[in-house]
RNA sequence: GCUGGUGUAGCUCAGCUGGUAGAGCAACUGACUUGUAAUCAGUAGGUCGGGGGUUCAAUUCCGUCCACCAGCUCCA
C-alpha cells in the first residue's frame, strides 16, 4: 500500500500501482468524471498513470491551465481522426491546442468548405461516442522514422529529425488513429463533451512562406456545452466591436475600392477624434521638452541608403522611378519612417554635450508598401500618421531619457483608458539571421544589455520577442490584442546604437573629443489610425466625453423651442464643447434613440418647462435621463468632463 | 504574397437549379406639433464590384482584375 496525499491534506491509502483517475473515483465519482489530467509531486501526469511509490496527488480539470490544454489538444487529435476517416491522401502536419481551442494543419489536395466541417464535426462526434481509450507509447528514434514512413507521415517525420538527441519520442494512439505527439492527453476521447469547428484558413508548414500551404481547421471545446455556447456568444459579441464594422457604422471612416488597399478616407467624425488625439499629443510633448519638426514626406534613394533603408526595407516603400538605376539617375521614394529626415535637424550644426538631449517629435505621416494580404481596416494600412520623434541622447542620458518615454507611454495610455489592455514585449534581435540587421553582434549584444538593465530597473514585466527588433536596434514594443484576439504593437520605444554613426552625428564632449550620440526612437501614442482602432473597440464605438466626436446634442420637444435650443448651442461652442441642434420635426424619442445610436455622450431636450426656468433636461448616454438643471450648470459639468479627460 | 470566404439601392440583407431584381432602415415629399430608444402615407433610388468569355439569354456559369473579411504568431 501507498500512502496518496491529496490537494487538502487528507490520506488515502491505496494499493501501490493503482492508475490516477481509480484514485479519483474513490476521492468522488463527480471528480473523475470532470478529471483531465493530474498533478503527481506537483507534475503533471495522465489520469491512466500508475502510481508506485507515496506521493502527493492533485487532480486537474479543464479549469486549470494544463487541463484545458490537454483537453484541446486531445480534441485536435479528434478532428485528425476524423479528417484521416473522411479524406484520402491526407497527411498530418501539426494539431496543438492555442489560447482559446486548437487548430489542426493537414495537406490535403483540394480545400474544407463550410459542408466539410459539418461532416467533420459529425465524425468527431462518432470518434467521441466510441469512446476510444488514448494510449501513449515510445520508440526509438529508428523505429519512430520508420513507423512514420510506413504510414506515410513525411511531416512527422522531418519533425522526429528535428528532436534534440535526447528526446523521448512519444506516440498517442487512440482507436486506428496515431499521432506522434509529446502529449499529455486524455486518456478517452469520450471526454470530449462539446466542441465546434470555427473556420479553416490556410498555413505555411512551419510558418515559413517557402514551404508548402497547408489547410488548417480551427476549433474549440468545453466540458459542457453552455460554456460553448457561450464561448461562441462572446465570439459574436467581439465582431460586433470591430473597429471596422463600427467605425464604418458611425462614420468615422470608410474605403473605396478604386483608392486602393490599406488607404482609408477618415470622415469628418473620425478624422475629428484624430485631431484631438494629435492636439493632446503635440501640447503634452511640448511640455515635456520636446521640439516638433516638419520634414519631407520623400526623398531620393541617397538619403535612404546612408540610414540602410534601402538595403534593408526596400521591400516596404514605395518607390517613385526604376529603384534599379538608382545608381544612375534621382529615384525618390516615399518615406516609411522619419527618423533620417529628422536627422538632419540635428546636422544643421555643430552640437555640444551641452545641447544634448535634444528631442525632436513630428506627428509625421508614413507610407510603407505592405503586402496585399495584410492590411486590416485601421490597424494595418499602407498611409498613416505616427507620432513620431526621435531623442538624441548621451550615454548617461540613455536610461532616465528611455524612462522618460516610458512614462510618456504610459500616460497616454491610462488617458486613454488602454493602458490595462497592453503588455510589454522585449524586441531583440534574431542573431541567426544576422543579415536582417546592421551592425555586429558584439554591438547588439551590448546595447541589448544596456535595454534590459534599463527594463529591469523601471520594474516592469515584459515578455521577449527574438527576431522582432528592428534592423537598426532593440525595441520595447507595447502591445495589445484587438476584438478578435490579434496581437499589434501600439507603442514602440527603441534604442539605435547605429544610424547616428551612419548620419555622422556627433556632439562634443567635455573633454573636446567627437562622439556619437545613441538615439531613442520612440512614439507617445502609437499610429494614430490604429490606435483609433482600438479605442473603437475598447469603448464599441461610445467613446469617452473628451474623445467623442460629437459630444451634446440640444433638442427642442417642438419648434417654439428651437431658437431656445440654438442659443445652448452657440453656449456650449463658445466654450468649445462638440454640440449640434437637432431640431427636426420628428418626435423626440426619434431622436432621442437616433442620438443613441450614434452614441453621442449627452442628449439634451427642452420644452415649455425647460425653457420657462433657463434649464435643460439631461439625458446622458450611459445613465438615461437625470432630470432638468440650468444651462449653466451643464456647461459647468461637461466642462470638467472634458478638462479632465474623464473615462 | 499565400489559403479560404465575401462583394446586389446610401446602410443591413433576400433573390432555388441562367429568363435583366426585392424588403427594412436612410433620403426626398406631404400630413402630424410631438416630453426621453423608431408617427403615418407617398415618391425616388440599382449597367447586381470592374473588364472579358460561354449562351438565344448571365446578378446567377467560367476565367481575370479590384476591394473587403478571416487566417498564415501558438510548432510533436
Amino acid at each position: 500500500m501507498i500512502d496518496v496525499t491529496l490537494k487538502d491534506g487528507s490520506k488515502i491509502q491505496v494499493e501501490k500501482g493503482t492508475s490516477v483517475i481509480e484514485v479519483a473515483k474513490m476521492i468522488s465519482h463527480g471528480l473523475a468524471r470532470n478529471a483531465v489530467l493530474a498533478e503527481v509531486d506537483g507534475v503533471v501526469t495522465e489520469l491512466g498513470t500508475a502510481l508506485d511509490k507515496d506521493c502527493t496527488l492533485n487532480i486537474l480539470t479543464f479549469d486549470s491551465e494544463e487541463g484545458k490544454k490537454a483537453y484541446r489538444h486531445t480534441t485536435s487529435h479528434i478532428l485528425a481522426q476524423a479528417v484521416m476517416r473522411l479524406y484520402k491522401d491526407v497527411r498530418l502536419a501539426i494539431g496543438p491546442a492555442t489560447e482559446n481551442g486548437f487548430y489542426y494543419d493537414f495537406d490535403i489536395d483540394g480545400t474544407f468548405t463550410s459542408e466539410d466541417l459539418v461532416k467533420i464535426e459529425e465524425e468527431m462526434k462518432k470518434i467521441v461516442s466510441e469512446k476510444l481509450p488514448i494510449e501513449r507509447f515510445v520508440l526509438p528514434r529508428d523505429k519512430a522514422i520508420e513507423y512514420m514512413n510506413e504510414l506515410g507521415e513525411t511531416y512527422k517525420v522531418e519533425l522526429i529529425n528535428d528532436l534534440p538527441e535526447d528526446a523521448e519520442i512519444s506516440f498517442y494512439r487512440q482507436g486506428e488513429f496515431v499521432d506522434l505527439c509529446s502529449g499529455p492527453h486524455l486518456d478517452n476521447t469520450g471526454r470530449v463533451k462539446a466542441f465546434k469547428l470555427i473556420q479553416t484558413a490556410g498555413a505555411y508548414w512551419r510558418g515559413d512562406e517557402k514551404n508548402k500551404m497547408l489547410k488548417r481547421i480551427y476549433g474549440t471545446s468545453f466540458p459542457d456545452k453552455k460554456l460553448l455556447k457561450e464561448y461562441l456568444e462572446k465570439l459574436e459579441e467581439a465582431r460586433k466591436r470591430d473597429h471596422n464594422r463600427l467605425g464604418r457604422e458611425l462614420e468615422l471612416f470608410t474605403t473605396v475600392d478604386y483608392i486602393g488597399q490599406g488607404l482609408p478616407i477618415m470622415l469628418p467624425k473620425g478624422a475629428k477624434i484624430l485631431q484631438i488625439l494629435q492636439r493632446f499629443v503635440e501640447d503634452e510633448e511640448e511640455k515635456r521638452g520636446y521640439q516638433i519638426t516638419k520634414t519631407p514626406f520623400m526623398a531620393k534613394s541617397d538619403l535612404y541608403k546612408i540610414s540602410q533603408h534601402w538595403y534593408h526595407y526596400r521591400d516596404g516603400m514605395f518607390i517613385i522611378g526604376d529603384p534599379e538605376k538608382a545608381d544612375e539617375e534621382e529615384v525618390l521614394a516615399l518615406r516609411p519612417m522619419t527618423c533620417p529626415f529628422q536627422f538632419q535637424a540635428y546636422l544643421t550644426k555643430t552640437r555640444s554635450y551641452r545641447d544634448l538631449p535634444i528631442r525632436y517629435a513630428e506627428t509625421s505621416t508614413l507610407f510603407r508598401n505592405e503586402s496585399s494580404g495584410e492590411m486590416h481596416g485601421l490597424i494595418r494600412v499602407r498611409q498613416f500618421t505616427i507620432s513620431e520623434g526621435h531623442l538624441i541622447v548621451t550615454p548617461s542620458q540613455l536610461e532616465e531619457e528611455f524612462r522618460d518615454c516610458l512614462d510618456l507611454a504610459t500616460f497616454m495610455l491610462k488617458t486613454l483608458g488602454l493602458h490595462e489592455d497592453v503588455f510589454f514585449r522585449f524586441s531583440k534581435w534574431d542573431p541567426e539571421n544576422k543579415e536582417k540587421y546592421i551592425g555586429s553582434p558584439e554591438e547588439w549584444e551590448n546595447v541589448q544589455s544596456a535595454m534590459k538593465t534599463i527594463l529591469d530597473n523601471s520594474g516592469l514585466e515584459y515578455t521577449e520577442g527574438v527576431g522582432e527588433a528592428a534592423f537598426y536596434g532593440p525595441k520595447l514594443d507595447i502591445q495589445i490584442r484587438n476584438v478578435h484576439g490579434k496581437e499589434d504593437t501600439l507603442i514602440t520605444i527603441q534604442i539605435d546604437f547605429q544610424l547616428a554613426e551612419r548620419f555622422g552625428m556627433v556632439y562634443v564632449d567635455r573633454d573636446g573629443t567627437k562622439k556619437h550620440p545613441y538615439i531613442i526612437h520612440r512614439t507617445s501614442i502609437g499610429c494614430y489610425e490604429r490606435t483609433l482602432a482600438l479605442l473603437i473597440e475598447k469603448y464599441a464605438g461610445a467613446f469617452p466625453t473628451w474623445l467623442a466626436p460629437v459630444q451634446v446634442r440640444v433638442m427642442p420637444i417642438v419648434e417654439k423651442q428651437a431658437d431656445y435650443c440654438a442659443e445652448v448651442v452657440r453656449k456650449l461652442k463658445a466654450l468649445g464643447v462638440r454640440a449640434e441642434l437637432d431640431d427636426r420635426n420628428e418626435k423626440i424619442g426619434y431622436r432621442i434613440r437616433e442620438a443613441q445610436v450614434e452614441k453621442i455622450p449627452y442628449m439634451l431636450v427642452a420644452g415649455d418647462r425647460e425653457l420657462e426656468e433657463g434649464k435643460v433636461s439631461v439625458r446622458s448616454r450611459k445613465q438615461g435621463e437625470m432630470g432638468s438643471i440650468a444651462v449653466d450648470e451643464f456647461c459647468r459639468m461637461i466642462k470638467e468632463e472634458i478638462d479632465e479627460k474623464r473615462i
